[in-house]
DNA sequence: GAACCATGTCAACGAGTGATTACTTGGCGA
DNA sequence: TCGCCAAGTAATCACTCGTTGACATGGTTC
């Protein structure tokens, strides 16, 4: 379903190949068009359910140079994991009304449109391949240890830890809902509308 | 791969039949052995990666059996999740303090023996298939006017129904991140470690 | 015991998937 | 201009999946 374009139509735009004038042998941008439809197509549809037919078509490439830059599906979700950028920005916030305002706005309706939903979702994904998924579970753990660090709980306080983790669960609970459900207001709520509960709720976690 | 038992290993188990002599033509129990196996495999896998070669093999039955009693794997999918019990039980708490106990009790690490993860993973799972997921998302919908009624939120407070969903978010969030990762402490909590903090947010969010 | 039908078995199909190979083409350096 | 190699293409293979129809069998009814 959807649009397939194997047809030469120039929608490769996503490439990023800054002269006006469009090249037709460009490893790189060839490459990045490729990560940047994988990510679209496994963040909205998981790993399974995306394939690399639907990839190519989308980056506008021959199915082929899948194997090429990235030598199997395995190896080109690695790399779509790879280039996820780090949540919650390069510093952590390190007070509780920070966290709160960094959370509205990476958890809000609209937050990361080159990504289209919240990339924690691609961490989500079961891939079936166990050393994918370790990998992915590194990730989102050393994502809470982040969040843990920045709520100033030290690594023996459990009850601390939990609390922290709570509010990782909370984060991942908001992408999920918002993704496979439309649950409204929650849907569309902006970083306005969630500063207020979000401040409550991370208050009394970590207050 | 996994474990093939078309042989007639009496691991049907599952079935169910009261008696001690196990049947060999029990239609009813042929369709329960299905259903739990199906149930188990969509919650742990999704639609995509659950197979109804292995659905059959777990209920030690005839794929072809599947056909017959749900004549699809969208029949399947669907009589699992009918089969799915009601969260929070029958009648939902109706103060903050007999919710958060309730919370804490069906979010807790091994409730849901009989379902291995907790049963919302069911209504997350995309199936690819419209009919399908609109059932999927109307049940958790359902699931959030519950909670909604049950926190007092009238229909027209926008700020407390966002309230009310970004606790349901919170035990979504609490059941995936249980299930894709093994994260610690939250992997193992019980109801008792779950209640003070959920205790908290819970007044925090609706107070 | 015979007829009959629900239950269960078997083997195969067609579609779609990831992977792979042999081939063609474009552009740069000498 | 001419090789040469990276970049891109087309075709196909091997495999798994959901689905299907023809067939076997047990057990109930008369």
């Amino acid at each position: 379903m959807a649009t397939r374009k194997t047809d030469g139509s120039p929608d490769d735009a996503a490439a990023g190949q800054p002269a006006g004038g469009r090249r037709r042998r460009d490893a790189a941008a060839t490459r990045e068009a490729l990560l940047q439809a994988a990510r679209d197509r496994f963040m909205r549809l998981g790993y399974d359910r995306t394939t690399l037919r639907d990839v190519a078509a989308d980056a506008g490439v021959n199915l082929a140079l899948i194997k090429r830059y990235f030598d199997s599906k395995e190896g080109l979700f690695k790399a779509a994991l790879a280039g996820t950028p780090r949540f919650l920005g390069g510093e952590f916030p390190q007070d509780r009304a920070a966290l709160a305002e960094a959370l509205s706005h990476q958890l809000s309706a609209g937050a990361w449109p080159e990504f289209g939903e919240h990339p924690v979702l691609l961490l989500l994904r079961v891939s079936g391949d166990e050393r994918v998924d370790s990998l992915r579970r590194q990730a989102l753990q050393d994502f809470s240890r982040r969040v843990l660090e920045a709520s100033g709980a030290g690594r023996d306080d459990d009850e601390r830890l939990l609390r922290a983790e709570l509010l990782v669960a909370l984060g991942v609970g908001i992408a999920v809902v918002r993704s496979t459900v439309g649950l409204q207001p929650l849907g569309d709520a902006t970083s306005d509308d969630l500063i207020g509960p979000l401040r409550d709720v991370v208050d009394s976690l970590l207050g």
